[in-house]
DNA sequence: ATCACTTTATAAAGTCATTGGAAAAATAAA
DNA sequence: TTTATTTTTCCAATGACTTTATAAAGTGAT
């Protein structure tokens, strides 16, 4: 049953506006934020009185009179709640305790052993995170858990539809979670979650159509359309991997044929090295792998190409003209106005960022390259529960119609 | 300035509410809007009421009793209000007067010379409108005009932002259209437009992602996300006709490689005839076009096809292929529930769309078509304008949080 | 046929978040 | 010191909603 209209929406409604009015122009005097937003002062004040008791805002001195009384400037508390934000990922479950800055506060995290599949990772999941809730202190003020992870994600109806390595088919994860632990949860997938992190913690301010690509052992992406992560209709929108970008490309285990993962993920790196090694070429990556055909790792490559090795260079370069491809088609279907590109293969090759960057500038079409901007990733180490607080913090306060 | 809560705005969205079910629900009683949305009775009455006054509902005998007093039923009016559709093409201004369910009450199709373009196209349209305007009674029941064009638009400002064909640079088509007439205007790309009249009265009704792809002399393609159009940061969203399909294909003139339209649209096809004539190749084509090869026309080319013409067929099959990698990259990115196939390739042409349908259902993730449906346009002769109604009351009336 | 009970619609009274106006507090300028 | 201005807060009024009460119009059992 849709909300319907009364006084509680309203109030609700105008408390996330002056909330969100500190946090943004903070400090601010409450007749200030009136003048900015149109609301009557007798209302910021409740409001912020209310604001000052949950927690949330503080008074914070006197400010600069403009001929008149002073004003009393208040601003944001960002310590005054705090969220719990989970990532899982194929190695390891994160898990930290955040401020609605999505500064963390403390963080634990948690090894997963190989073979920890299915309902054992569940399992595992929620030990962790009741073990993390032990060392946290005042529950009243914990706004939620926010849960991300890969592979199909049923965020409205908090299932995880589907993992492969995980081994993991239509998990209710938030029912177990919210059962559990007795607190909101919140649960979406985690490329669209650091897309949407990026957005509002990292340089993306302004970008309400924002495009996160990532590039490492494989290709993922993660959509922000209208300042919202964008899911398509069952939570499987941005599998970038598998575009074609070459009809007469090869078969793919996805169906199709000349998917894009097929020519930039780790097996077709791996093959790239075998045929260089098999024409007899030299190359770093037999030393470092002490002539072991089976040692050669995405991590061997990596050392390899930072030496500067020549066969690594040129497969770089030839993922960079396969990149720039899917992401040509991608900013031509949604005219993004900033694309952010992150992943192991990007982080420290300013090479391949320049190189995608300009080959996309220019065989976009005009019209969508205008304005449009690249830019790596700023999120950090923390990165991951960055961007599960995100999922959260969006939607408890951007309430906005 | 973002809206803030105050007391008209809880009354606004109830009276949506209230207005959506009798028209989703009605013929229907207070009481039963009440009980299904969770409403008072007493609001439903004097909305209802409110309602009536503005001739929107009415009542409509008296239903079944359940044990008490019979209800009083009301029903939706769609003629209450009504709404003026503005169709801009190459070759034709189409208006039309319509109600609130897009139903036609009178058209009128203004044709565009050749060689009309720029300013003076824009005059056209606006004194079409005046002409049109002349012969509708009562402006006070008009909601406003809704206006569809193609080329690149910015609906948020209401300016036509590009379009090559008739020369339009940036025209404030809104601000022109709303100082003249003193009605509100609405201004949307006529793909995406169609996309949203196919999702409120064609099939898609539950299909809150939804994509529709035209294949004529071009292609196009307008996107439905989260049930609002698509439009990108700047409204160029959906260039489908320049995703790359083929890595190693034909330099395109929008400066990139391989581009589907180069595939599909009626240049591709051209030279398609002429090579299959080059080679000796029997075919309808040129008998119908007297053995002139200037003659050729893609009308002509429709007539060989549905005459069965092999050299026809054969490049049918040849589009069929292309648009289904092209839909399948679409699929993979946008997950949408509802793919809309229209266009005056695909019309009267059930073996093209059976054959991209089967491509896509093959080749596309196997996550991403379950559910997924394909269907022929269904809005019919007037879907220019119907497209154009939609936008506006989509803005007007769909006001859900 | 009568009485008890339902259902529907509306009227009256009560709730509550907003607003506008006035008062209080604090300060700058004259 | 006095006056004007700005900031904050109190208070009554507004208005859209809800609850409660009432009337109208029915069903169904006795």
């Amino acid at each position: 049953m849709r909300r319907t209209g009364d006084l509680k929406l309203i109030q609700e409604l105008n408390r996330f506006i002056i909330l969100d009015t500190i946090r943004q122009f903070g400090p601010i005097s409450r007749s200030d934020i009136a003048k900015k937003q149109g609301i009557s002062p007798t209302t910021v004040t409740s409001a912020v009185n209310e604001l000052i008791r949950d927690g949330m805002v503080a008074e914070d001195g006197t400010g600069e009179s403009k001929g008149g009384r002073k004003p009393i400037m208040v601003r944001f508390c960002p310590d005054g709640k705090f969220l719990i934000g989970v990532s899982i990922t194929n190695t390891a479950i994160t898990i930290a305790e955040m401020n609605l800055e999505a500064a963390t506060k403390q963080k634990k995290i948690y090894p997963v052993k190989a073979g920890l599949v299915s309902d054992l990772i569940i399992q595992y999941v929620l030990d962790s995170i009741e073990d993390f809730l032990q060392s946290v202190d005042d529950v009243s003020r914990c706004l939620g858990i926010s849960i991300i992870a890969p592979g199909i994600v049923d965020a409205a109806s908090g299932v995880i539809r589907f993992n492969s390595k995980l081994r993991l088919h239509d998990v209710p994860l938030i029912d177990m979670a919210e059962k559990r632990f007795g607190l909101k949860t919140w649960l979406d997938n985690d490329a669209n979650a650091i897309a949407l992190a990026e957005k509002n913690f990292g340089g993306g301010l302004n970008a309400n159509n924002l495009l996160f690509v990532t590039v490492g052992e494989g290709v993922g992406s993660g959509l922000v359309v209208n300042g919202s992560i964008f899911r398509g209709s069952r939570g499987g929108a941005g599998e970038f991997g598998h575009t074609t970008v070459d009809r007469s490309g090869m078969r793919c285990d996805c169906g199709n044929v000349g998917c894009l993962e097929n020519y930039v993920a780790w097996p077709a790196i791996y093959s790239g090295i075998l045929s260089a090694v098999t024409r007899g070429k030299e190359t770093l990556v037999m030393d470092l792998a002490d002539g072991d055909m089976t040692k050669i790792t995405f991590d061997v490559f990596r050392q390899a190409l930072h030496q500067g090795d020549q066969v690594c260079q040129d497969i770089v370069d030839e993922i960079a003209s396969y990149m720039s491809i899917g992401i040509v088609n991608l900013v031509n279907l949604f005219n993004p106005s900033l694309i952010i590109l992150g992943g192991e293969m990007i982080r420290d090759n300013q090479v391949l960022f320049e190189r995608i960057q300009k080959q996309v500038m220019a065989q976009a079409m005009g019209t969508m390259v205008e304005g449009l901007e690249f830019r790596p990733t700023v999120l950090g180490a923390d990165f991951e529960v960055k961007a599960a607080a995100a999922v959260l913090l969006q939607d408890v306060f951007h309430f906005s119609l």
